[in-house]
DNA sequence: CTACGGATTTTCT
DNA sequence: GAAAATCCGTAGT
């Protein structure tokens, strides 16, 4: 898995790096992994779309202001969890949002988990929705609050290297921030070009 | 293919 | 009391 010193960078170099390497949940003896595909990343203090702007510290926000290496888990829109990876040491609080993953290990699970069927019966529409969202991946890997705080350098929740093909990677504005005033047309998603479970082209 | 609105509840003001 | 780092179904082109 990577190492904590991964974690210990600005939000923006770690968003980056983690396109292509793997996310991967232990749960109940099964394994669950996923090809990061898409990113966001989210500067804390200075960026108008992040939840810590300004140094607003509120219940929510507070294990983005502990070390690196740590999941963030929230729930958003009344249904929906959204998981990020934490970034930068303690007191500076940066995150990672996961915006969408390619399915590799655990396909029964995450057929199960999103539509509630066997891999095999699922539709094309099915397949092309099941991880290609940052509410859908976390559905699909069986990740809530309870992974809220969680260590990724542990064995139940972690990121390790994928296969280390040549990757190309478009920066983009990122998605669902229109209240940031002038942060919301930063390039600070980050993507693998042609990738078919990227969220938005 | 795009556009739109409803769902549903935590979180913060 | 309002907004939210989203998703899904339906209707229209």
């Amino acid at each position: 898995m990577l190492s904590r010193e991964f974690y210990n960078r600005d939000a923006l170099l770690v968003a980056k790096e983690l396109l292509g390497k793997v996310l991967v949940h232990e749960l109940f003896g099964q394994k669950i992994s996923a090809k990061i595909v898409e990113t966001e990343a989210y500067m804390g203090i200075i960026d108008k779309a992040a939840h810590s702007y300004g140094g607003r510290r509120t219940q929510r926000v507070e294990v983005m202001y502990g070390g690196p290496g740590f999941s963030y888990v929230y729930f958003i829109y009344g249904m929906h969890y959204c998981f990020n990876v934490v970034t930068r040491e303690e007191g500076t609080p940066q995150a990672v949002l996961i915006r969408a993953v390619e399915p590799i290990e655990g396909l029964e699970i995450i057929a199960k988990n999103r539509f509630g069927k066997e891999y095999s019966q699922l539709s094309k529409s099915n397949l092309r929705n099941l991880t290609n969202g940052p509410g859908k991946l976390c559905q699909a890997l069986a990740i809530d609050r309870s992974l809220n705080g969680e260590d990724l350098c542990g064995k139940k929740l972690y990121v390790q290297e994928g296969e280390s093909d040549k990757i190309s990677i478009v920066s983009a504005k990122r998605v669902g921030i229109d209240y940031a005033e002038e942060a919301k047309d930063y390039p600070w998603r980050f993507y693998i070009k042609d990738n078919i479970y990227v969220s938005v082209k």
